[in-house]
DNA sequence: AACATTAATGTAAGCGCTTTCATTTGGTTT
DNA sequence: AAACCAAATGAAAGCGCTTACATTAATGTT
């Protein structure tokens, strides 16, 4: 691999030349220029990334942090974030964070020992205080999908709140009045705001909320499953069921199915994110849409701009969701 | 942030002293190990792994390219590789190649500039050329879910073939005859691949391949849907089809129904992957099982045996599927 | 033509490590 | 106590760039 070096001799010029041409910037005659590059060319000559990062403190790259690389939501998430931050020549260093404290602070400093300039952290375990501390640090990070007051600015999140409101409410004004709730694990932020908007839209119609009818589950399919076949024991009639994500209400309809319910006829499932899976779904889920490609490119737009001082459009900081009205729900 | 000058100051002894112990391996007596360790402790250094990089000329990192970052195999495979790769200290940086031959190289090259000690690719569209000619460069790189056997050694792939005939012949022992087939992109090696092996089935059973009942499509849900409504236009009878991945399966499964179709009493369906959500469709979808989580591991594996010498389990090169049995299939 | 400006280029000092080779230390041997 | 040797440590030269500062060339002014 040819070394800055060997472009300097061969086009007769300075190191400090080659470097300017190589980084366009500052101004260099058209003539050394173009002998620069022709150098370039010749020897096939690419600038070491290490090298340039520790001369310059700056690595070029972002790191991100999310719970799991598999699932539709992260995918989604970072494919989002990489499109947009490799166009600008950045790039990208994962990790997973698996919904763990310990795993996501080890995760943390791997990241920022990779010196990575930004960070992209979705973590869900991790203390409020412990990330309003590392704000203070002089690693920057932005929030993804979570709201932290104290640091609203770091943060880019998903009214959550409201879209457990909007799927409740949707229930309710097609007269469903006796609804379930599958939720995610309460501890996790989102979780616990999707279950506070279905309160909200509950008490909007002036219904007491009832405690058994909700189950704290996990995110996954088979909690979905195993869900709705708890609710069912309990021998409350329910007649439609919020489902905190969209697999969990794969997996409630499977389970209700199995049961020798029909959906929507005898049981109405309302889910959560909008994954691409929710239109292929039998029948087709009626859900929230959870903007979260969006959202990531919006998390690579702030760090370009705040961390790379590369123009940008406005940050948005908080998406609305909305809902997404398919075949999973009837009338009563 | 403090740097190796500090700590051996602080701990009174010159810098070669404070490196040795930093990397484990030379020999340190007791004594200054301890005084250098109590030196980093206090000054809560950590090592720069860009000036590591650069001094010695190793990276710790690795590349991955992928198709897409969503999208459930690709998940599942950058999670095998990521938790391989990290438990070993290694980290990995992603680029997205879309299918795309321009894109596909373009990430190769941005991986290489970004001194990844080794890839992991998951390319489709670059040519068996390419990747051979690379192959004699001094980048390493491990192939997945690909087989040129010229590199065999740089592959580690599925058998698809073999993939496409169980799925085939389980429909055949199952009575079906009269069989359609969704296909991928047929330039693309793995959708070939299964195709070929649902035409071995088909030959063993002495039945002709009826290339009217082939419909080339994309992989993708809509795909799929697309696929089963061109088939069914052709008025040409068949009793199943199989989809050449689970996505498309789940496109197909829903077009029928939107046809007024049953699963699997009209129409048996078949699909291929064994994606997680398989499991939660209408009704569940019989598939085959792509290992694609042991097979990123494996890659990883690879990578840690030949380019940093860890010691590693034996490297498997060819996986294979196996037949997943579940409702979308019924019996003739 | 002499001088002041500004643009273009060069010099050299780092960036924070690793690593080779030389030197010192301390324990053994005779 | 002298001589020897292996183990421990240190000195210093890079790794391939960037960048502040110095120098030179080009242009404009009067």
């Amino acid at each position: 691999m040819a070394t800055i070096y060997e472009v300097s001799a061969l086009a007769g010029v300075s190191l400090a030349t080659v470097s300017r041409v190589m980084n366009g910037g500052t101004r260099v005659s058209e003539k050394t220029r173009d002998k620069v590059n022709k150098a370039v060319e010749a020897l096939n000559y690419r600038p070491s990334s290490i090298a340039r990062s520790l001369a310059s403190n700056c690595s070029n790259s972002v790191g991100i942090l999310v719970s799991e690389l598999h699932g539709p939501i992260y995918g989604e998430m970072m494919s989002g974030i990489e499109k947009q931050l490799r166009t600008a020549g950045k790039h990208v260093i994962i990790a997973a964070g698996h919904s763990d404290a310990v795993s996501e602070k080890d995760g943390i400093e791997f990241l920022i020992d990779r010196n990575c300039d930004a960070l992209i952290l979705h973590v869900e375990a991790i203390s409020d205080a412990y990330l309003i501390e590392l704000a203070k640090s002089k690693h920057p990070f932005i929030l993804i999908n979570r709201y932290i007051p104290q640091i609203s600015d770091n943060c880019i999140s998903l009214n959550n709140r409201r879209g457990g409101y909007l799927a409740t409410k949707a229930l309710l004004e097609h007269g469903h009045r006796d609804i379930a709730y599958i939720s995610g694990p309460l501890w996790k932020m989102d979780a616990s705001d999707r279950y506070l908007g279905h309160q909200d839209a509950l008490s909007e119609y002036g219904i007491i909320c009832n405690e058994t009818l909700l189950f704290e589950s996990n995110f996954q399919e088979e909690g979905g499953n195993e869900g709705i076949l708890t609710l069912l024991d309990t021998h409350i009639p329910f007649s439609a069921v919020v489902c905190a994500n969209d697999e969990m209400a794969a997996g409630a309809m499977q389970a209700a199915r199995d049961k020798g319910l029909a959906v929507p006829d005898d049981i109405s499932v309302m889910g959560f994110d909008n994954i691409l899976l929710a239109q292929y779904m039998y029948p087709k889920l009626s859900t929230v849409n959870y903007p979260v490609k969006d959202m990531g490119k919006m998390a690579a737009s702030w760090i370009l701009k705040n961390i790379y001082q590369a123009p940008q459009p406005e940050i948005t900081h908080v998406f609305e969701p909305e809902l997404v009205w398919r075949d999973s729900v009837n009338s009563l």
